[in-house]
DNA sequence: TGCGTGACTCGAA
DNA sequence: CTTCGAGCCACGC
């Protein structure tokens, strides 16, 4: 299993209206502080390929902004929205709101 | 085979 | 608050 795949399996364990940061599906993954290849592998990802990537945020409880993203980062914004995510005046999410606590079973199992 | 290119995070100054 | 360095994977040409 290589490390994307790692990183996608537990980017699909996020639940609907909750958020994860890159460095916390790093650190589920088996990846710890590698945090950025969650955002290498996040960029590959399809719509068509079935993982809530509108979920993963940075650190400080934003939206990783980027020009090579093509619009996909004002996307994100909408479908957080949509799930009854607030963003404050800074664009920023209450990560202590939102923040994905992942259960020992999906750790244990994940990280073998 | 080598090189360029990406959705990051944290601590220190 | 801002800037900087280090960490260091996968893919396409």
């Amino acid at each position: 299993m290589s490390n994307y795949d790692r990183i996608y399996t537990t980017v699909r364990q996020i639940p609907w209206g909750k958020v994860a940061t890159y460095g916390q599906i790093a650190d589920f993954s088996g990846l710890y502080g590698k945090a950025r290849l969650v955002g290498y592998a996040l960029f590959r990802v399809q719509i068509e390929d079935d993982i809530p990537w509108h979920r993963v945020i940075n650190a400080q409880g934003e939206i990783s902004y980027s020009l090579q993203r093509q619009g996909g980062d004002y996307l994100q914004k909408v479908l957080l929205e949509e799930e009854g995510i607030e963003f404050n005046k800074s664009g920023k999410i209450d990560l202590n709101k939102y923040r994905w606590q992942p259960n020992f079973n999906f750790l244990s199992s994940n990280l073998d």
